[in-house]
DNA sequence: GTAATATGGTCGATATATCGATCACATGAG
DNA sequence: CTCATGTGATCGATATATCGACCATATTAC
């Protein structure tokens, strides 16, 4: 009895699962083994199950590598994209504050 | 003396740190506090900052989380595109083999 | 059909992630 | 400037993820 097993939400949970499905179903199509993949991507065939089932507590690196293997881009088709969508991330956290002060009171969430 | 530290490609790695940074950007913008991003999503702010960090051993599920809280959608703007998209692949799925084997002779695997 | 093998699942052992407390320092509000 | 506080970082304790071996079943090639 842990405290609390831990809550995700639903789109968290239907996220993660899809990226699951994308996976497998991207295994199959390349007609690749469970094995086969879990030994290029370096972990266990029972991790993989996992990661395709859409286990929560998977590594968030593990699970990008077996999606990158299988060819699936979780952001830009393009990698050059992504390393500038990179520098401009950084370059703007460059710019807003280091730290956060509190306002009075809660966050007026969005727009 | 582990055996070996996992390796990542550099595309998930940069893959990662971008989520990360996305989030923390996305944080400052809404002026909130490391610790209340934290206890939103029912983490430590060590954790969370690893997150942000684009610490590859993060849980993926409370990292989507993190993400989801903040406001970043990680495969579509809109929840019922995610929702159609993952009951075409669990579709998809039960169309594809159940099991992948290995071909007797060389595969065409090509043109 | 039969034989080979891919998959789903369980279980202990072990590695590792996560927490909570704590500190020093940076930073922004007044 | 001054002071409250957000952040970066470390550390031991504990929870948990991951492995590897194993079994039973399903599925495919022949």
């Amino acid at each position: 009895m842990s405290k609390t097993a831990r809550a995700y939400s639903r789109y968290s949970r239907d996220a993660i699962e899809l990226l699951g499905g994308l996976i497998r179903a991207a295994r199959k199509e390349r007609r690749q083994t469970a094995q086969d993949l879990a030994d290029r991507a370096g972990i266990s065939r029972g991790l993989l199950r996992r990661i395709e089932k859409g286990d929560p507590k998977c590594g968030i690196g593990t699970v990008f590598e077996v999606a990158a293997i299988v060819g699936i881009k979780l952001f830009e088709a393009d990698e050059e994209l992504l390393y500038r969508h990179l520098s401009q991330t950084k370059n703007k956290l460059a710019l807003l504050p280091k730290a956060v002060r509190k306002k009075s009171h809660a966050v007026h969430d969005d727009f």
